[in-house]
DNA sequence: CGATTGTTTGACGGGTCTCAAACTAAGTGG
DNA sequence: CCACTTAGTTTGAGACCCGTCAAACAATCG
């Protein structure tokens, strides 16, 4: 099991975005082991009941939670890119709540339960934190919530490609740009709670109306402003770095914020 | 600020449906302080983007989380009952990510922040506690996006009937049983994403059915199998052990749903 | 007993789904 | 480099579930 600080360095920068560290507490995250698996495009690599003993974490890809009906209609519940750790809450509930599935070729890397307690048991603060980040994701699962069970299709449609530009870090004060977003249109409908067909049209709506061209394998944010304006979307429940302590405007007239990935 | 024992046994039990503890750790959390607060029917008593000090037990009545879209029609996002911490996420994230809403008359207990972030540290295994408490609750809401996202009316309402019916602890392994379900149509309504009108004749199919009979403030059960069939219920994802009211909520009725990979 | 809140029912319209087929892009083997 | 295959996108026509609007009915309360 190699321990290569580079990409431990990412996971902690995640974290410090919400949490701050000591010295000694930022080196043990560092120093955390972990094994690199490659897993393909649909490939689910954890199933619902499952009994998991590490957690991972996204290096590169990206990749998703999902529940179905009877039909075998999926329903995904939260997507997760680069840099995010899929399911940190296993280290306290180790049955796996829901399948876990590649969107598109991913590198994960798994990092062990065993270890993650250790440093949450020796620095309470890091515990702290690992906690604060699983109430972060539950925060956006509720957004979805509203997503799908108040907002018409465009709505719902333009709100998640906020909340994916916020997250992806690529939204910037200009008015234009893109970002990637490698998803299948049927995987698309799946977030959303619609067919593919449907999200075919409403894609097709949003880009004859000059907002936004989602293709293949990235989104281009023609009109950034109208875009959230439409998705009703306020950054807020993010938590991204930029609004915090305090002051989050209720009214916040969505503007991206303006995320510094240090790179 | 009184330190009662009785209530907090409450709060106390709640988590040792999933967690277990030392006598010391026990009576740390039976000594929690608190502060008794009556909240009226549809009266918000945490608002969106709030900083709190006080983490929020439900001692009798309900009360619910909540978001609106621009046109303000409102998606509750999760319920919480007798017995139920609302927000013990507010000790690592201060600010309320969601509205609070008392859906009919409601006693709840603050506990202060204070006090709970002090046994965390002194003890971890309640700190862990705490944070298994949040995530399973997120699996809830996790459930709730597949439950609005692909589930029909009548499934979906099926669906929710269960869960609440298993979480108050009043599903008995007979057929047929009787809870309190304290709620107006408009209000399941906004738990379902549907208006109160198709609710209420999605409810009279379900009553002409003979599966369920939902009157003003309980639901009587007729059928229980049907109406886990009819909901393509599986109890897994609410981790129930044995434990609660000292009987075991009813074994899933149907296997949870083949996993088939995209072909 | 009137006022208010919640429930029930009907008629109608629309947003989304279903089914089906054509089209495009990308990969595979000959 | 070209058929062939496969996955994904696009478009159309029709059906249906659910929303909207409206009004009557029932229950609760001061």
């Amino acid at each position: 099991m190699p321990s290569n600080p580079p990409e431990m360095a990412q996971f902690l920068r995640k974290l410090e975005a919400r949490s701050s560290f000591r010295p000694d507490e930022r080196k043990a995250i560092l120093q955390l082991p972990f094994e690199p698996r490659q897993v393909q495009a649909n490939r689910d690599f954890v199933t619902r009941g499952e009994r998991v003993s590490h957690s991972c974490f996204v290096l590169k890809g990206m990749a998703g939670t999902f529940g179905q009906n009877r039909e075998g209609h999926r329903q995904i519940t939260s997507v997760f890119m680069s840099g995010d750790m899929i399911d940190l809450q296993t280290v306290v509930l180790p049955e796996a709540m829901s399948n876990l599935q590649a969107l598109t070729t991913t590198t994960i890397l798994q990092i062990p339960h065993s270890d993650l307690r250790r440093v949450g048991h020796r620095f309470p603060n890091i515990a702290e934190a690992f906690w604060r980040e699983c109430v972060l994701d539950a925060a956006i699962v509720n957004e979805w919530v509203v997503n799908v069970g108040r907002r018409d299709a465009r709505t719902r449609m333009a709100h998640l490609l906020c909340e994916v530009a916020c997250r992806s870090g690529h939204a910037t004060p200009e008015n234009a740009f893109v970002f990637p977003f490698p998803v299948t249109q049927a995987q698309f409908a799946d977030m959303l709670g619609l067919t593919p067909v449907h999200v075919n049209r409403t894609l097709k709506g949003l880009r004859e109306g000059n907002v936004v061209n989602v293709a293949a394998s990235s989104v281009e944010i023609v009109d950034w402003d109208r875009l959230a304006d439409i998705g009703e979307f306020d950054a807020a429940y993010l938590q991204l770095g930029s609004l915090r302590n305090g002051k989050a405007p209720r009214a916040a007239r969505c503007a991206p914020p303006a995320v510094q990935m240090a790179s």
